[in-house]
DNA sequence: GTGCATGCAAAATTTTTGCAAGTTG
DNA sequence: CAACTTGCAAAAATTTTGCATGCAC
């Protein structure tokens, strides 16, 4: 399969630009790592590796390139800093699960909720072009940890039914 | 069912605050409308109907109380300006289909997708307290209309210069 | 009264833009 | 050489905070 960066080269090349040192070094940074990051943690990551320049601009603007190209999602959840950058080439179609003790984000992938899906939007007539399912919770090193309150406190509220509680 | 006045009531006074004028205004535009709206949005809305003098700061303060308490969800996706809030519509659960032609959101429920979620957390030792599905495409009013393409893109290949929506 | 809430404006953050200089084909 | 790019710094946009005043209990 095509290397990500020779696909961003003919995305851009469609677009008569170029595929420049600097614009290169940001697709490896975001390719490399597997956390959701911000454009300040990026370009604190191209900093430190240091052996090329590269301005908060550029950083900014290449984001802007690679999420036109659908090379990365920006996606930002509750009242965090800024967006928050993924890639999404070689992860097709995951979703998340981001533990509240630690921040921690697990990618997965379910046929069964894929399946379920499809079969609900079908129902009403909806076709879906893409989709984006979060899970917040408490992953099980947290658990272990002894972070989080047993069962009994997560229903803080008044008439809490069985199930828990939820986010639309 | 209470009212989402009186529930936010409730959740103030449990943090020893109070549900002033403001707090009840920001609330019941943000319940009013079905859109995704931003801080500035709603501070715009706010003025516009003018009876009753509110700043941004209020704007900002009291979405992060209806954010804590669940009354709403910020979240942001793509270059867009800012987080954008949507109310969560009481605490029943349920998820999105959004449709990226007219606008409409189309809420749903389906057991098979809970369960199917329920059981890959389960898998991954993970402790859900909350999710948020969001199904983004064309509802069937919109596809009888014919406001969409008949294509369904669904090959990802590179040489492909059509701009494909991404989500993860 | 006491303490929470508000508005304002200033400050802090995050993102975009203008421009001169550097690169690439 | 004629674009396209970059870095810098200034500007714009977004969000938070300090503080004096106003209100609710």
């Amino acid at each position: 399969m095509k290397s990500f960066l020779s696909r961003f080269e003919m995305f851009l090349h469609g677009k008569g630009l170029r595929l420049t040192a600097q614009r290169a070094e940001v697709l490896r940074c975001i390719y490399r790592t597997h956390r959701h990051v911000t454009a300040e943690e990026l370009f604190e990551m191209l900093r430190r590796k240091g052996d090329r320049s590269i301005s908060r601009a550029t950083v900014y603007r290449t984001l802007s390139l690679l999420e036109e190209g659908g090379f990365v999602d920006a996606l930002s959840v509750g009242r965090d800093q800024g967006l928050r950058y993924e890639h999404t080439l070689g992860h097709e179609h995951h979703d998340h699960m981001v533990c509240q003790e630690c921040g921690k984000i697990l990618e997965f992938h379910s046929e069964a909720i894929e399946a379920a899906q499809d079969a609900v939007a079908a129902e009403h007539g909806f076709k879906v072009t893409s989709h984006r399912l979060n899970m917040f919770g408490h992953c099980a090193d947290c658990q272990a940890a002894g972070k989080v309150p047993k069962d009994a406190d997560e229903s803080t509220d008044e008439s809490s039914t069985s199930s828990h509680e939820h986010a639309g």
